[in-house]
DNA sequence: CGTTAAGTTGTTACACTATAACATGTCAAC
DNA sequence: GTTGACATGTTATAGTGTAACAACTTAACG
């Protein structure tokens, strides 16, 4: 079942990263790939942040738990998850965040607020329909589309100083 | 008048870098900006190339016409032409290429061959209609949009070693 | 003219993002 | 208990993008 909030909507998050971890434990043993400690700790980091993380930052956080400070060790991590579908990579902000909907076949969305920095994952199914029936019409095969959007949250819209 | 023909067909294209750089000169002058030299050289560069091309690419050609080795030199051109509408940032290949409908009101969209590595322009209003009523759905509020999309090209699609 | 103001370019230096390559370690299966 | 696959540690470097300030051009104004 989906889920009608948003990160733009006040809601229970401990829930949902809770959730999400139980969900990626799920998957990964499913597909006989392994959530080590690097890899899970990354997911959680990102999880726990409203904001998309930059690599570096993810490797901040998880040097402060004793991992090696080596860009390699959040990348690996990083394009693990990404590669399993548990986190995604927003090429306008060079930063990563966590997916809200593993597991459900989801074509990503991303709202990207100037304000507050916060990025929200949208449904948007019609989004990807309409993307793919323009890429057939020059007879060319959809495989992975990067769909992102920058511009003002509720929150930041009535905020004056934001709006600017 | 929109064209039919995209990246991915073949057609006249040094009619096309003509139009599209008178049509420059013309939105340029109308609306009080300057194309100086760097700026017309990097416009004709991104319309010379089939490919989207590095900042640091861009820079290299301009260095072979005299204009000094230095980042800002091909960030400064770039950004102004990104700003004006006449050329457009790949975020997926941290690269530019320029733009065929400058002056026509358009949502690009972007089909990046993994074959060959041509990027087309897709006239895909419904897609962007399709976005911002999904954000609007979140109360959020598009102001600019990166659309992109990864597959194979209708000849590198008909060719096995790229179907991989 | 001469001055000024806005915009553009030259230049230095640096910050941020990402990967190659190879050594070492771990763990499960045979 | 050895092998092979995967994962991690580590060093070094490649690639992308900006900050900051100085110098120059141009056009508008008096």
């Amino acid at each position: 079942m989906p889920h009608d909030h948003s990160a733009f909507s006040p809601h229970d998050h401990d829930a949902c990263t809770t959730r999400a971890m139980a969900l990626a434990e799920a998957r990964l043993s499913a597909s006989g790939q392994r959530l080590t400690p690097v890899r899970r700790r990354t997911l959680q980091i990102l999880l726990d942040s409203t904001r998309a993380l930059g690599a570096y930052e993810v490797l901040e956080r998880l040097v402060a738990e004793g991992f090696a400070n080596q860009p390699p060790v959040a990348y690996r991590a990083l394009d693990f998850l990404e590669d399993q579908g548990l986190i995604h990579r927003i090429r306008r902000l060079n930063a990563f965040t966590a997916c809200m909907h593993a597991g459900e076949a989801h074509a990503p969305v991303f709202l990207i607020c100037r304000g507050c920095h916060a990025v929200a994952e949208a449904p948007a199914v019609e989004v990807t329909a309409a993307l793919t029936a323009a890429a057939s019409r020059l007879h060319f095969t959809v495989e992975r589309s990067t769909i992102e959007t920058l511009g003002l949250c509720p929150a930041c819209h009535d905020r004056p100083q934001a709006a600017a």
